[in-house]
DNA sequence: TACTAGATCGGCT
DNA sequence: GCCGATCTAGTAG
């Protein structure tokens, strides 16, 4: 809790604003993670996606609230983690006030530190090759293993102690790069996917 | 490097 | 039943 209160946390009001703000703004800032023995994870977030609940389609919320996205109407600084393809989880920062149904999912992060433990929770051992540490969180998928993120983190408060995003310089809009989604069949030309130039942890291509 | 298929299951039609 | 905001291993070139 030491580490969570001296880093300088996002608030509330940063959570709130529109999702396409939220998602620029991102980029850069680290997201931190304490596990129960004190392990600090930590990472700069190099690639996000934004989803919104109007004119989206490919928005869980975009049908409005059932049993699995409630999360993403419970307002900005949530964590909305759902499972995917039978086997994986992805993470995503809600944003906007209560109902909105919008969220950024976090697709390419860059460790900086908990890399050990990082390593285990996805290929089972810490001192990684060059390859594996490039793999590492290079993913929406990968994030939620190396952070050991599941369905028992779906709703948490970003304003804890225990997960969080620490705040961190805005990068330069010369350094970001926006593009179509990506993995999706609807709503496939909305130039929501932003990432940081040349950053080797963003995902794809 | 480039493409293909397989793993695996909860949510929704 | 079907299909997905994914990743990996395998094969071919």
């Amino acid at each position: 809790m030491a580490i969570g209160t001296s880093l300088n946390k996002l608030t509330k009001e940063f959570y709130t604003q529109d999702v396409l703000t939220v998602a620029k703004e991102l980029l850069g800032k680290s997201f931190c993670k304490v596990n129960e023995d004190g392990t600090f994870l930590s990472g700069k977030i190099v690639e996000v996606e934004a989803y919104n609940k109007i004119n989206d389609e490919a928005a869980h919320s975009f049908k409005g609230v059932t049993k699995r996205n409630e999360v993403m109407f419970m307002g900005g600084g949530h964590l909305y983690i759902y499972f995917i393809y039978g086997m994986y989880f992805c993470a995503n920062v809600i944003t906007g006030y209560q109902d909105s149904g919008s969220a950024v999912l976090i697709r390419g992060i860059e460790p900086l530190t908990g890399i050990d433990a990082m390593g285990t929770n996805r290929f089972g051992h810490s001192d990684l090759s060059k390859k594996e540490f490039n793999n590492l969180t290079n993913g929406p998928g990968k994030i939620c293993l190396a952070y050991n993120l599941s369905k028992n983190n779906n709703g948490e408060n970003l304003l804890s102690d225990r997960i969080f995003i620490s705040d961190a310089q805005n990068i330069s809009s010369q350094k970001i790069v926006v593009t179509t989604r990506i993995g999706i069949k609807k709503s496939v030309e909305l130039p929501w996917r932003f990432f940081i130039k040349d950053n080797p942890f963003v995902s794809g291509k």
